[in-house]
DNA sequence: CTGAAAGCGCTAACAT
DNA sequence: ATGTTAGCGCTTTCAG
């Protein structure tokens, strides 16, 4: 065997080589580099300074081993291309800045194996926190976050029971809330255009909520149209023009997210439809990408950058008074912009 | 001191705990979960068996840092927000997912404090790879960079020194190709709108030749104008209107990046301007985000999709020929659209 | 095919 | 203020 650290100029640097460097034992080599206990200044200069100029980098993986502590938060969401999930990133990333935790992000694709999958991977690097998309999670996915012994939040959606705590809206009531808007705006021939996304439950619940407040004032779906995959605006322009076609006397059309919904108003633009006249718009999410168009789709603000925020603060243990199962409502807010007909 | 392995409810599992249920040595329960070393099929079935029941999840940091192995690849970006990283992401995870190695991504908001603080981060969990976006960074990144020890890929770019490998395109060459088509196409007072961002190399890259080569035809920029934050569409909008409003004999308009390309798209269609008769216009990037406008907006492809699969491949050692210092150079493709007349 | 011993690079806890 | 010792939980290596 090769003696300690021969000297293969390919190793990585280590303590020791900062501590021969420095004439300084390893352990105040390390206290420095932590800002640890007390140190006399001499020392912590000639320590950083010995560092500095042979380029080490600390070894994180040794001292999360040896401290049992580890600085990252898992955070879990279904994509990061549609605009929503960023947000929460930066919210997130804001409130965690100053804790001294990193976020690492897993993409599960909106699949429940893969959501398993990645959540699994994180938990083997044992990180101080997890905050993960929704409330809906295989069977071994949940008993892995049941027994992870550390804070897990769940986030966007509190229409369900959390393992743990919980940051987000009920979007059944925001689907609710949209219906009541749009009967109280006049509106009774109305359609639904959506994902065609099974796990998207989210979406789900808006749409179960806004069903059901219609059915309450009896009123029913006039139609519906269902798209996956491709450009969001493209498929809101043409699941507009094909439902119009096929159902002419639509006096509302109920978007599942602002991306189809942009597609589907600039659609009635351009075929000079009076709108909110003759044909009422809303989507849902408050995208403030869209704002820009001619028109303001009305929407609903989902509070995701809030939710980021909220959910960190719970991982950082910033609620000391409160253990855990805390759940966190927020009140989205609806935004009518310029496609309901204001009454 | 506390007996080891404490009946401590609260502790998560290791491997000895598997052992101990299983009646297996850690070392062969290691091999099972391992998949590494012969191993009978009766004992393989006891371990996992055991594994599964009490939920036990692999503790990598020990793993790691006992093999001097991490499966993690750092992926350093300026930002989500602008849908040209989460396709270079998406083309990363593609490459990435047939080699059990995982992206970790960090975000530097086009800071190179930012950035030098999370390549300092990432290099202290010792990852197998780094691909970061651009080949400007600080004096201090850099050399980190060089002595990492490890495959570096710095994408999107290839106008510069790459530390070692380098998969992009060259903006200076993209922004002389746009200028050369707006040129060919007979415009010739024209305007150019970007970004405030002296961060964004390749933005100022494409600027750079774009001006250039109007210079060689003996065309100089006929005004120009600057945003920060905001909706982009919002911005592209506005400035329009303010770059329209100073300089009313502007026949062509290039813009930065689609998104406020497609503000100023839609503020012309509003005020119902002749494009590209009277105004032509083109962004960059190619963002699919877009299809679904009325008129689709001249651009230009950045190949985020395929720079992100070739970094991969090459961090993950597909091309095992070559030993690194690799430049793969991409050429884009420009996508005339609506918005440039034809001749 | 299975097991025992020896660390990986660092830090907690205890000296001094 | 600084040093010493003993692991953290796993894998490598070497023996059976």
């Amino acid at each position: 065997m090769t003696k300690p650290h021969a000297s293969d100029p390919r190793r990585t640097l280590t303590l020791r080589d900062v501590s021969e460097a420095s004439g300084v034992s390893e352990m105040t080599v390390s206290r420095v580099l932590r800002n640890r206990g007390d140190v006399s200044e001499a020392t912590r200069e000639r320590v950083l300074e010995a560092a500095r100029s042979l380029g080490y980098v600390p070894n994180k993986i040794a001292g999360a081993l040896a401290s049992q502590r580890v600085n990252l938060v898992g955070v879990i969401i279904p994509s990061l291309s549609n605009m929503v999930f960023p947000e929460v990133m930066t919210g997130i990333s804001e409130v965690l800045e100053d804790t001294g935790l990193q976020p690492v992000v897993g993409v599960t694709n909106y699949s429940p194996e893969r959501e398993e999958a990645v959540l699994y991977e994180m938990l083997s690097w044992r990180p101080s926190g997890v905050i993960i998309a929704g409330l809906e999670h295989t069977p071994s996915a949940r008993a892995m976050l049941e027994n992870a012994g550390i804070p897990i939040v769940e986030i966007m959606d509190i229409d369900g029971t959390p393992v743990d705590s919980a940051v987000g809206i009920s979007h059944r009531r925001a689907g609710r809330q949209m219906a009541e808007a749009i009967l109280a705006a006049g509106y009774r021939r109305i359609g639904f255009l959506g994902t065609k996304m099974p796990e998207d439950h989210r979406a789900r619940k808006r749409y179960e909520g806004f069903v059901e407040a219609l059915a309450e004032a009896g009123v029913e779906l006039a139609d519906q149209e269902f798209y996956s995959g491709g450009s969001a605006l493209l498929k809101g322009r043409e699941m507009t023009e094909a439902i119009l076609k096929r159902t002419p006397d639509l006096d509302f059309l109920y978007f599942s997210n602002d991306m189809i919904g942009a597609g589907g108003l600039l659609y009635c633009l351009d075929k000079g439809i009076d709108v909110p006249g003759t044909l009422g718009l809303a989507g849902f999410n408050g995208v403030e990408l869209l704002d820009g168009l001619s028109r303001k789709l009305a929407t609903m603000d989902a509070c995701r950058k809030e939710i980021g925020r909220r959910a960190a603060e719970i991982v950082a243990g910033k609620h000391e008074g409160i253990i855990g199962g805390e759940v966190v409502e927020l009140t989205p807010t609806l935004e009518p912009g310029d496609t309901i007909r204001r009454v």
